[in-house]
DNA sequence: CGTCCACTGGAATCAAGGGTCT
DNA sequence: AGACCCTTGATTCCAGTGGACG
């Protein structure tokens, strides 16, 4: 993206074997790979103190087998929700190790959205016993709940179910099972059930009826953004157990901090800079981390990120995003800002091209407020008067990308194909 | 002030593919 | 196996609209 941000050139490595150079050069700067992936959880949580504190008071009961609140957990990614909830999962270990009173139980609603399949992700974490396991397909979600119930009824415990994601969850379904998940304990005689709703959507419980939006949120907590010096004494720590001293250049974590703190006050992100900063530099035979190698890292994150959104696009969203970039590379049109119209005649064209089926105009439009919301194109809908009124789009990708793009095989075809001459509009 | 362009964006509907139920 | 969802992507239809122009 930038120039000036250029890693010194590789060093010339004996070579004896194909792998020398690599672990020649990996000298020691990373003492402790494993604190800087952003799974791992530190035995402290700086700056979470207060929100721990919080969660800690309101489970407690769980330990004497009463039923705590269900509990809704609301900040933006990279705020340290997860790791809080696993720092929680582990000291309740500690206090009940042979989870006599409470069993906790985590599930990742990313992951698994389907209703069904979070129940039975539940149900399997729960249930120990190898033969009452439930299978993973065939039965009907009433079935699968029955059984769950059943058995957490027979179990004389107290559990606490945490749905990371939560939202996820919701997009599929509605809120139906939280209802089921929230209703249980109703039906349920000895054991209870509470419920962790974890969520980076703060309009989250706009969204959910108000029935469920009391159970569900009976305690609310809420997750505030790391602030720039917040996120220096977490990188600082890390990078403590981390990094062998000296390695690390001094303005490094601050550098790291504010650049993340401007774009989210998000800790993995922050923390996936200072780790691949310091890979390149290994990589690199560097003796030192620098703030050029955060550079170089953060335009490699990016890239990273828009590449595998566009490649996992569907075929008629690329070309799509072909025709805009041909738009704005065209000899006759040049311009940065095009019409629907235009990118959609563009469309056709590059699709008679490909051998592609032509969709619809309105089809296209959604696809454009699609990549408009991906943020890899700028689209706002503006008035021409007596002209009319349609998206103005613009290109919103480096060029690295639309290079990456148009090398794409499936655009082969276009690489000797001039389009034809616009003959209408201004 | 009304007209009228070139679309936008909601709603209903369909078709294909996948999983589920019986 | 066959009937029955549910989801996703696409189509069809259409009412609605900001603002330059007359």
């Amino acid at each position: 993206m930038n120039g000036e941000d250029k890693i010194p050139e590789k060093k010339e490595v004996h070579r004896e074997s194909i792998f020398t150079p690599f672990t020649a050069k990996r000298n020691n700067l990373i003492k402790n790979r494993n604190v800087l992936q952003n799974t791992f959880i530190p035995i402290q949580l700086p700056h979470r103190d207060r929100e721990i504190e919080q969660i800690a008071e309101i489970i407690a009961p769980s330990l004497q087998k009463f039923k705590p609140s269900n509990i809704l957990i609301t900040g933006r990614t990279g705020t340290g929700k997860t790791a809080v909830l696993s720092y929680i999962e582990r000291e309740l270990k500690k206090a009940d190790p042979d989870e006599e009173n409470c069993c906790y139980v985590y599930v990742n609603c990313e992951v698994v959205d389907a209703p069904t399949s979070i129940l039975y992700n539940i149900s399997n974490q729960i249930i120990k016993e190898h033969e009452k396991k439930i299978p993973f397909t065939g039965w009907s979600f009433d079935k699968v709940y029955e059984t769950l119930v059943s058995y957490i009824d027979g179990e004389d415990k107290v559990f606490i179910v945490v749905l990371d994601e939560i939202d996820m969850a919701f997009q599929k379904k509605g809120d139906e099972i939280f209802y089921f998940l929230t209703t249980m304990n109703e039906i349920l005689k000895k054991s209870q059930v509470s419920i962790i709703g974890i969520t980076n959507n703060t309009k989250f419980t706009e969204l959910l009826s108000t029935k469920i939006k009391s159970r569900l949120g009976e305690e609310k907590i809420i997750f505030t953004s790391y602030t720039p010096e917040q996120l220096k004494d977490i990188l600082r720590e890390r990078a403590d157990t981390a990094f062998n001293p000296g390695i690390l250049d001094e303005a490094v974590i601050p550098y790291c901090a504010a650049i993340s703190a401007q774009d989210s006050g998000d800790a993995r992100r922050a923390l996936d800079l200072l780790r691949i900063a310091a890979d390149i530099a290994e990589r690199n035979g560097d003796t030192k981390i620098t703030e050029a190698h955060v550079n170089y890292a953060r335009s490699r994150i990016e890239l990273d990120a828009v590449s595998e959104v566009i490649k996992t696009m569907p075929m008629q969203s690329k070309i799509v995003l072909m025709s805009i970039i041909r738009n704005r590379d065209n000899e006759d049109i040049k311009k940065n800002r095009m019409t629907t119209g235009e990118v959609y005649s563009m469309y056709s064209e590059i699709c008679g091209v490909l051998g592609h089926q032509v969709l619809t105009q309105r089809r296209i439009t959604n696809i454009i407020s699609e990549l408009d919301m991906l943020g890899i194109i700028h689209a706002i809908v503006k008035s021409y008067g007596r002209n009319g009124r349609t998206k103005e789009i613009e290109l919103n990708i480096t060029n690295d990308i639309v290079e990456m793009i148009s090398r794409d095989e499936v655009f082969k075809p276009l690489l000797n194909y001039k389009p034809k001459k616009q003959t209408t509009l201004m």
